[in-house]
RNA sequence: GCCUGGAUGGCGGAAUUGGUAGACGCGCCGGACUCAAAAUCCGGUUCCUUCGGGAGUGAGGGUUCGACCCCCUCUCCAGGUACCA
């Protein structure tokens, strides 16, 4: 929406109350928290749930009103700052503003209500640098002290939150302390920082930290915490408030106004119809009816929602001519007649078309079908589960079926996803779980974000209005300038900063973009393994770095992989076919080969089991750089290098495992295993340091001594040279890796 | 504003437990092969250097025999989020 019109075609904007169905995700909310300590998520990923759950712990209190019978009941998270409320705050969607409205308050009233009304939640928040009110004239009873404080209407406080109206603290919250001093209210100041008070300060208000209640009769003195839990037990015995948690999460809106998505199961009928169809002991209707009925009034009539019976499933959606909206904001489905009114059986579930002749007896009635339809969520929430078992006519999934697959092993997707699909998923695997379908309390034990690839490194060169280039550090706003895009071949990098060559004192601004359309720099995988092959491609991408990073582009490095492939081909293929004369059959002679295989094996499996992708390319290049160096091998050494390989690059693999008279599929065969004894050597490097400053390096045997690794170090000339005209105070031997002298 | 990540050669990155910083690859430089090119192979490639060394992982400080790694302060970049009482 931009300036109250779509973005899409220009139409004005409006909010308009609608009939919606609603998802009880709050419901699950304690729930939800509590799974997460069994998840192996990203930390900020389970932070951003949590965050996005927005438990907090606090208290109702209760205000009565001066004049009235009614309560103001209001949510705090800081009951110990109860002594410091100076004013009150309802919403402007209260419902109680208008009861609380003075004749002479009213016209204020309404206007800012009808300015409020005006703006959407984004507005209302973009807006928030000048807090705006206007108050009522009535006043409400401070439970703790019997003070009367004045009640306002402030678009800062939202109906969707805790009870729609606070107590405003301003001495203790930012935006009450805001209020307060545009609105010329009194502020008092009931907590202390006890920082400050350490330091004899006083305390910088608004202050909205932990600390000593002051100026607040029998509990000043106490801590926040203490206070927090006296003041609670106050309010609790005299029926005037009790403890209290609040969720940010709001239940989930589920229902949308078009064609597309699953309509929802249920049909509107009459009061008289809806418990005729209940009524039976054996009534199709009795498995989902709701405990109690879901109605709504319509044109003075009260309708009931009747759910469609499981003989009736699944509700398809009609075949149409057109999608076009109907006008009045419900969905495309409510101009189709034939579908939308329908007669209906209330014994059997029996439905049909209302554009049929009502049908003999008075078990049938006239219903009409809910048009609102789902959202894509709908599928997307457990999709995983019907994966194991799609054709399962009776349930999402037999528990049979869910118990032998289980859960996704890892969810790999986007961070944006955390706080929606993700959330929804487990939101509905918990209801499901609690159903008995599946039986694993959690949809996707273990998450990783992948990150994005960038397009290339793009140079871009920002010039004035008279075409005189620009520095771009000092370039504000890239639109007021015209830009550039260079060849690496102009510029150049000096210091931090890339520079135009002809030019360095112009700083050039060089970075990679998101691909996208419009900037042209999407770069096409098709070509990729057209000109290079799926494995290359798919082990470059493995190849650029950690998978969780967001990473720039780069086509050039793909020549990289490229050629390791075409050299691994080289090394078991001759250019006539045959297989290389230097494989050998009988088992690996090279003992130096052997370790670095075995240290392959072992990095490679615990690379893949961490998913370090790219640090498994490499060492299997390391491997196949040794083995051209060397003479010749064994065939078993590539049978295992090609087995390592594989779920990197499974093409080559399988077709050089069968050149190697494979006879079964190299995906068949059993990952390979190191041998611990291989990977010891009988000599180690050992680092000779003195005042931890690298002096050379010593071989030793393994089992050395640290007095033997000394004296053999001290005997080295560069040692000696770097100890000359100090003493030795200390020596520092870490066995197998370094040797440190300390010497002053 | 707040929360969370991150910063290492010309570039992508490695260093898994505090123990040789720069693995592996790209690019670049030089050479071999070739009539030539492609492909391939060999050598070099953090910076400075008086060739002994010295400096170096965004900046500054600290802990340690030893710090890319731990602690403090700051800068910049990326992502998330915002009247939630």
């Amino acid at each position: 929406m931009i300036d109250g019109k779509s973005e899409r075609g220009d139409h004005p904007v409006e909010r308009r109350k609608l009939r919606q169905w609603v998802l009880k995700i709050t419901a699950y909310a304690e729930r939800l928290l509590e799974g997460h300590k069994d998840l192996e998520w990203p930390e900020s990923s389970i932070r951003l749930q949590k965050n996005w759950i927005g438990r907090s712990t606090g208290a109702e209190v209760q205000f009565r009103l001066e004049g009235h019978d009614e309560i103001l009941c209001v949510y705090t998270t800081r009951p110990d700052t109860l002594f410091g409320a100076t004013y009150m705050v309802l919403s402007p969607e209260h419902p109680l503003v208008d009861k609380l409205t003075l004749p002479e308050q009213l016209g204020d009233i309404e206007n800012y209500k009808a300015e409020a009304a005006k703006k959407s939640d984004l507005e209302r928040t973009d807006l928030a640098k000048d807090k705006t009110g206007v108050f009522t004239g009535s006043f409400a009873i401070n439970p703790i002290n019997g003070a009367k404080v004045p009640i306002w209407v402030a678009d800062y406080v939202v109906m969707s939150y805790g009870t729609g109206a606070i107590m405003a603290v301003p001495a203790h919250d930012e935006r009450d302390f805001e209020f307060a001093t545009a609105m010329n209210i009194p502020i008092q100041q009931v907590i202390e920082d006890d920082a400050a008070s350490a330091k004899n300060e006083s305390t910088q208000l608004p202050f909205c930290g932990t600390g000593t209640m002051v100026n607040s009769d029998e509990y000043t003195g106490l801590s926040s915490s203490e206070g927090q839990a006296k003041v609670i037990a106050n309010l609790e015995s005299r029926d005037l408030g009790s403890a209290s948690v609040q969720y940010k999460l709001r239940d989930w809106l589920f229902s949308r106004q078009r064609y597309w998505g699953e309509p929802f199961p249920v049909t509107w009928v009459s009061k008289q119809a809806y418990e005729k169809a209940l009524a039976a002991e054996d009534s199709p209707f009795r498995e989902f009816a709701p405990e109690e009925p879901i109605t709504f009034e319509e044109e003075g009539e009260v309708r009931y929602a009747l759910p469609v019976p499981a003989n009736q499933l699944p509700l398809e959606l009609p075949e149409v001519e057109s999608y076009e909206p109907v006008g009045t904001g419900e969905s495309p489905l409510a101009g189709v007649s034939d579908w939308l009114d329908v007669w209906l059986n209330v014994e059997t579930g029996a439905t049909l078309a209302s554009t049929d002749a009502k049908p003999e007896g008075n078990q049938w009635v006239s219903g009409t079908r809910e048009t609102n339809t789902m959202p894509q969520w709908a599928g997307s929430c457990w999709y995983y589960l019907r994966y194991c078992d799609p054709k399962n006519p009776n349930n999402v999934i037999d528990p049979k079926v869910s118990e032998y697959w289980g859960v996704p092993d890892i969810y790999i997707g986007g961070a944006e996803h955390v706080n929606l699909h993700l959330l929804y998923a487990r939101f509905w695997h918990q209801v499901l779980f609690d159903a008995g379908v599946t039986t694993s309390p959690e949809p996707f034990p273990k998450l990783l974000h992948q990150g994005m690839i960038l397009g290339e490194m793009e140079f871009t060169l920002y010039s004035g209005a008279e075409g005189n280039p620009v520095s771009s550090d000092t370039v504000e706003n890239a639109k007021n300038f015209t830009q550039k895009s260079l060849s690496e071949s102009e510029v150049e990098k000096v210091g931090d900063s890339w520079v135009l060559k002809e030019n360095t004192a112009i700083k050039i601004d060089a970075r990679s973009h998101k691909m996208s359309k419009s900037r042209g720099n999407a770069v096409n995988p098709d070509k990729l393994i057209s000109s290079f092959g799926a494995d290359a491609t798919r082990l470059f991408l493995m190849f650029l770095g950690p998978i969780e990073d967001m990473k720039p582009w780069n086509t050039k490095g793909i020549e990289g992989v490229s050629r390791f492939l075409r050299r691994l081909w080289r090394e078991v293929v001759t250019e006539e076919g045959q297989i290389n004369s230097k494989l050998k059959d009988e088992h690996e002679t090279n003992k130096a080969l052997e370790k670095l295989l075995h240290e392959t094996i072992k990095k490679v499996t615990e690379d893949i089991e961490r998913l370090n992708f790219n640090t498994v390319v490499s060492q299997l290049m390391i491997l196949l750089n040794q083995m051209v160096k060397v003479e010749s091998y064994s065939k078993d050494t590539v049978r295992v290098f090609l087995q390592l390989l594989n779920p990197m690059a499974p093409h080559i693999s399988e077709e050089l495992w069968k050149r190697l008279d494979g006879t079964v599929s190299i995906s068949d065969t059993p990952w390979p295993w190191f041998d611990e004894s291989k990977l010891v050597a009988d000599e180690v490097k050992i680092v000779l340091q003195v005042n931890g400053k690298h002096r050379g390096e010593l071989m030793v045997s393994v089992d050395a001594s640290k007095e033997d690794v000394e004296a053999l170090a001290l005997n080295q000339e560069r040692v000696q040279n770097s100890i000359e005209g100090k003493t030795v105070r200390k020596v520092i031997y870490v066995p197998g890796r370094i040797l440190n002298v300390v010497a002053i």
